[in-house]
DNA sequence: AAAAACAATAGACCACGGTCCACGGTTTTG
DNA sequence: CAAAACCGTGGACCGTGGTCTATTGTTTTT
């Protein structure tokens, strides 16, 4: 499929999908006409997308996700690969621990809200 | 204490920790002299530094940290207060799965770089 | 063929979060 | 007192991530 469908599909902004592909979060197969250069997209695209967004949305950095990328697909140095991933995930562990620490704050400060409206 | 004292106890710069007061997120007294206008800050402040910066390596912007604070400490409107904090831990909790799901999908990773390690 | 819709590229632009710098004032130290 | 260390302010600056625009070229539609 051409951008514009991707985009449409994946709900992603043109530009911004052009933008993960110069940063090298997915890939475009050659372009089918010899006269043209418009990107094409295979349908496994569409999932990367979502994960790409998954993981923007859970705060991970463009660069991360393609040092991610990388040692996902990239098999010519696995140890390097698997210290890559063990370093994000426990990075990604890390990062949760600080989100629960922040939403039991908030659920205390909600309780403390509530009870003050009762008072009331 | 004093800007210098409060960085060197938080950790964080002396122009951050500017930053997050000019932001709302933090709160000096009026200084002690009349001479000066230097900030000073109470100890309580460095907790809250610490849950500041807690928060924001979690991925919470500044802009909702002030509203949570907002939402916090202003008694002004419970039940405004309540929705921003249900609201704010409600995307907390979908940015957790969001993680969550990555970290899914790197040990799925990390398991097969590990296998073909041994392959070779 | 002509118009409309789509694509590529480059570069400007934006918000955010943070750092750095230059300047001038204040306090502390020796 | 003099120098060093500290503080405040304003503005420039930077990287990140994304959007917008202008220009040009291609495809599709009528």
């Amino acid at each position: 499929m051409k951008i514009g469908e991707l985009s449409e599909k994946s709900g992603l902004s043109r530009d911004t999908i052009r933008l993960y592909e110069k940063n090298g979060l997915i890939t475009s197969t050659a372009s089918q006409s010899e006269t043209n250069n418009y990107r094409e997209y295979g349908d496994d695209v569409l999932l990367q997308l979502q994960f790409v967004t998954g993981a923007r949305s859970a705060g991970i950095s463009i660069a991360d996700l393609r040092e991610l990328m990388n040692a996902f697909f990239d098999s010519c140095d696995p140890s390097q690969a698997e210290n890559v991933l063990v370093a994000k995930i426990d990075e990604l562990k890390e990062r949760t621990l600080q989100i629960e620490n922040v939403i039991t704050f908030l659920d205390a400060a909600l309780e403390r809200v509530r009870k003050g409206m009762n008072e009331t």
